[in-house]
DNA sequence: GATGAATGAGTTTTCATTCAT
DNA sequence: AATGAATGAAAACTCATTCAT
């Protein structure tokens, strides 16, 4: 029993991945079931035992491999000792989890995050689950005092969501001679202490 | 002779503004040809005494469209009479230019700026050309002193493009209760002043 | 008046003659009427004031080109003296016909003598007046004691026409290292007398 | 297994079979595939599980129909004795395979010979493999002191496969009152006897 | 569960033909 | 007469999805 469970999640994984690295290459709408039954070495009939369409393949994505990625920023902002030290966690886990998957991280950027209207609603939560993690950080900064009071919470919210997706993004279509965690602690510098003098 | 200049003008832009239209309500893929004529008021066969094909539709909205929006841009940075006037200036330039025509703005954010690697070296032009812009203003600042010298430009560019899309993004797909063009001085602030204390 | 008649054939035969040259360089239904416009340097909608429409070229083509051609095929076998040397005039001068002519050679043969079934009535006539010389000269041969009495007239007439076809169509896709109508003489050589010893 | 082998087999054929149907009815150009298929008793789809497109069709047609043909000629040639032998069975064995297979008959003469030049190597290949036939006959005969030495090897070929291609090409577009094999011997004793007396 | 052949709706694109100027 | 922009019917082809084995 216990082994045909995980016989079954195995083939899930198993198309789950194809899907994501066929996405990541071609793009949602140009890659055909086919190509991800193929590459997961499955019939494409049997894709459908695990998916309902090719639709749900990518929100199962989200479900399964980007929730995955992101309860560990959870855990990790869970583990900081105050604002400052979470936000440094939040990022460099962030950064360091995209730059070691870096198919998933372009299906997440690409597909999903510019589509909040046309998807699921489930990828929105998704979406927005991260987003309450900063929020958190800054309403415990703003009671520790080591963040500032006199700003909207849900536009710093934008401006560390927009300014660290850029940075994987810009990564992403980089000839890769940097590493993208090393881009965490500059980063966070600038979020801290702004651009001016 | 002016005026069937203008005519034919008017038809190669009546099918652009559609399928603006219609990328922004149905996303590029999912958007037919059909469907762009329809809206247009012309024939299907008419799309292609205009553009070569679906593609080239794309790729016109940013050579024609967007061109102009950018070069707005331009001259609002070079007005700018200081580094953070300049700032200012580009920020709540582009915030409104993209609050007065939201459809633009949704196909510009969805279908272009997360595919810089599988469009056209044109459009990728365009995209750096903007992020070209935020070059010279941060280095001014340097020069003017009111910008911190030990940053690295290529990550400033980074945080400002990618909080200003969050921005936009949010509230495209926001209820819109608020007024985008309002959020350009908070942003500023925060870009300048950081969110610590 | 005269001259305006004139300029209309003028026109009319640019148009064919354009047709020619793009039916033998693509074929008939690769061929578009905008490819012939051009190369006949007139507007689309020019052709249909000379053409009920793009069969109606090649109908006409029969008619007004090859009929020409056609018709000095009937003179050289007038001028013949007895029914061999109205076959070697005959066979003489429709090679030479097509060796000046090789555009629209390739257009009869590929495009008309092979779809007799599909085409117009006229071409079929025109075709079969072909078959008529050779008939004509057959049965005076026959006459004059110099062709086999023992032979179906319709047989010989099918030799004829298929040997000399083939001739000139492998001439026509050859290196074309040899001339045309230098075959003439052999050809009649090998008609009169048969392969046998 | 054997019966999966042949019913495989079974649709690449069926739908080779209905497009020779349409083909030799409408030609090719102007049958479709969806009349093909239809023809066939399979969905439009099904065709490209088994041909690439349309071309492709045609192409299958020689490698596998004609193909079929083409090596009974050379068996025939194989049996017979001497060089007139090979000849009376090679013409008897072509008209006799035309007249039992007007569709294919049709779309070799209209749709393949007169293309050679546009067409698949294959079929190039396809043509040529006959008039090796022909000229291996011819050369035959010369050793046996049955056939003349003063002539073209090439020339003769050309006058055989013109004079059946057109024997058989006339009782195509004929009322068919007569039968096509019954061509055979005129035909022959009109190839090595000639129309002179 | 697994397969993959078959389906056919749906899409892009072409091009002969028309007609207002 | 001449133009050529506009039309829209028609065609090839793709691919998500189904279902008999």
């Amino acid at each position: 029993m216990e082994e045909k469970e995980s016989r079954k999640n195995d083939k899930y994984e198993k198309i789950l991945e194809a899907a994501i690295k066929t996405f990541s290459k071609y793009g949602y709408y140009k890659s055909t079931v086919s190509q991800i039954a193929r590459e997961a070495g499955v019939a494409d009939g049997t894709i459908y035992l695990y998916f309902k369409n090719k639709d749900d393949i990518l929100k199962n994505f989200f479900n399964y491999k980007a929730r995955e990625v992101f309860s560990r920023f959870k855990e990790e902002v869970k583990t900081g000792k105050d604002a400052l030290d979470k936000l440094r966690r939040l990022v460099t886990c962030h950064l360091r989890a995209f730059e070691s998957n870096r198919e998933m991280a372009i299906v997440y950027e690409v597909e999903a995050r510019r589509r909040r209207h046309l998807i699921d609603d489930k990828i929105r939560e998704m979406s927005n689950m991260y987003q309450e993690l900063v929020k958190e950080i800054v309403e415990l900064g703003q009671k520790e005092n080591t963040i500032r009071k006199d700003l909207s919470v849900p536009l710093v919210k934008q401006l560390m969501v927009g300014a660290i997706d850029e940075v994987i993004t810009s990564w992403l279509y980089s000839s890769k001679k940097y590493s993208l965690s090393s881009m965490a602690e500059p980063l966070i510098d600038l979020i801290v202490k702004g651009i001016g003098k």
